[in-house]
RNA sequence: UGGGAGGUCGUCUAACGGUAGGACGGCGGACUCUGGAUCCGCUGGUGGAGGUUCGAGUCCUCCCCUCCCAGCCA
């Protein structure tokens, strides 16, 4: 058995979206787990609508998840003179010919197959022009596409590892072009040379390409190559189960990065999207997947991706990665709120995240739990506002506490709970009668991380003036 | 219109022809401050109709629904 040699092929004309970042991770597991390469490659041959920047884009967003290649990136516009080699061929040994036909000419096939209610199909009309014919076209300066002479019997099967048998009756394919009048191959021909003189062992690649995958195999045939595995990895689809697209919110990965999402959190979920481990756990991390990983466990159905899913396993990876390392992650969202500058107490950030983590599932809503410690309360939250600051004994409760704070010494959240807790008998009131209007004046928020701890992460003073100004917020209030 | 693939709780996904289970979501409860965290409980499904079989999510037939391909895009 040869070195299994599998490749992820994008179109640099978008993002890397996650359907396509899970084609990707499946052939990248499928060659880690194997022992294999796992070879990018590009396929720019459509000239008009290939970017630099999209190029950019999913090479940062591969590296982003973690998904290393052994080879590449390969660019099949840098390839061109190898796909009009193996054309030629094709032509010198009558297995392809010439087309001179004009789009003008192909629309009315399309419109009288319409008409007779057929599938569009071309004809065959050049299919057997004589040598003279054709060199009077090229005289005449038309450029032709070369199509492939298609078997008009018989069936093509493709072996899919993941479907098994699936047979294709020759008679539906037409004499597909392979060459396109600008010199530049289709997509079926490019892909087909290019996987055999790269050594692709498994072409794995998404549900789309399966009624494509036929035609492929006519070409490896007329060509003489040997032919490789198959596997057809389901789509995953948008919510209303159309395809992937922008019209759907975030799709992308760049997208969920940017939303706070953790690379190791996307890795696993889109593992989920169509394949699980054998015990059924669905936390796992990278290194199991490699272990477990095979085609045959690959699901058939198509799957419909659900953030909330991916937002709780990203919530599991935020509390339980390295403090440090989520605090490196967090650092840039800080950033981008203006929270922060470059001279920043990393220590202090630090500190911060280990007393937010517990409550937040994603970076942004860590940034956004954080930005009271580095900002000025000016807002409190409506509804605390209406349920904690118009009681009658509110004023009277938050003179007292900041009375008792005043005493604190050392200031940290074992002796500000123990001083608070002897308040609240003293007044002989609920524990939630001070602690919910002391957070919502400390934090403008109803909700967040343990009273005392923010306490001790804001200090003494900062914890007192909040206070004071809630206080001299809510007499203003009652005027 | 032709060809191809699929159909298990709302979503993802398990189940040698032999007990339909897990997770997310939703609802409820517990947490001596919150709850948008955590823990516990509940809810909820084999698209429909036949057939084969002691026994069908699983095998067969028909119907229905969804997706993909039929671009000189990939």
């Amino acid at each position: 058995m040869s070195e299994v040699r599998v490749r992820f092929a994008p179109s640099p004309t978008g993002s890397l979206h996650i359907g396509g970042a899970r084609t990707a991770l499946f052939n990248w597991l499928f060659a880690r787990h194997n022992g294999g390469k796992f070879i990018l490659r590009v396929d720019d041959t459509d000239l008009q609508r290939s970017t630099e920047e999209s190029m950019k884009g999913i090479l940062e967003g591969l590296r982003w998840l973690g998904i290393d290649w052994d080879e590449g990136p390969i660019y099949q516009s840098q390839r061109i003179e190898e796909y009009r080699k193996f054309a030629n061929k094709l032509l010198e040994e009558g297995k392809a010919y010439y087309c001179f036909c004009t789009k003008e000419e192909l629309e009315e096939m399309r419109k009288q197959a319409e008409k007779e209610g057929r599938p569009p199909m071309y004809t065959g009309k050049c299919r057997n022009l004589t040598k003279e014919q054709i060199e009077e076209h090229l005289r005449q300066g038309r450029k032709p596409v070369i199509r492939l002479k298609v078997p008009q019997q018989g069936k093509t099967v493709v072996h899919d590892v993941i479907r098994g048998d699936v047979e294709f009756d020759n008679s539906t394919f037409d004499d597909f072009i392979i060459m396109k009048s600008d010199n530049m191959p289709t997509y079926n021909f490019a892909t087909v040379v290019d996987d055999y003189q790269m050594g692709i062992t498994h072409v794995i690649r998404a549900e789309e390409h399966l009624s494509n995958t036929p035609k492929q195999i006519l070409i490896y045939e007329a060509l003489g190559l040997e032919i490789p595995q198959f596997a057809h990895v389901s789509m995953v689809l948008a919510p209303d189960r159309s395809k992937l697209s922008k019209r759907h919110g975030a799709t992308s990965v760049q997208e969920f990065r940017d939303q706070g999402y953790l690379p190791e959190a996307i890795v696993n979920y889109i593992t989920l999207l169509g394949w699980m481990p054998k015990d059924g756990e669905e936390i796992f991390d990278v290194s199991k997947g490699i272990k477990e990983f095979t085609l045959e466990r690959v699901s058939k159905n198509p799957a419909i991706y659900d953030v909330q899913k991916l937002t709780w396993i990203n919530g599991h990876y935020i509390r339980n990665y390295d403090l440090d390392k989520l605090t490196e992650a967090v650092i840039p969202f800080l950033k981008a709120k203006n929270l922060i500058r470059e001279d920043f107490d990393y220590d202090y950030i630090k500190k911060i995240v280990s007393a937010v983590r517990e409550r937040e599932k994603t970076l942004v809503d860590i940034a956004d739990a954080m930005s009271y410690y580095f900002t000025e309360v000016n807002e409190y939250e409506e509804k605390g506002v209406k349920k904690y600051l118009t009681k009658e004994k509110v004023v009277d409760i938050l003179k007292k506490a900041v009375v008792t704070l005043k005493e604190v010494e050392p200031f940290n959240k074992f002796t500000t709970e123990e001083a608070y807790r002897k308040l609240v008998e003293e007044l002989q009131i609920s524990s939630g009668e001070l602690f919910h209007p002391t957070r919502l004046a400390i934090s403008g928020r109803t909700f967040g991380p343990g009273l005392f701890d923010i306490m001790e992460l804001l200090g003494k003073e900062r914890t007192i003036e909040r206070i004071e100004k809630a206080i001299d917020f809510i007499e203003k209030m009652r005027k």
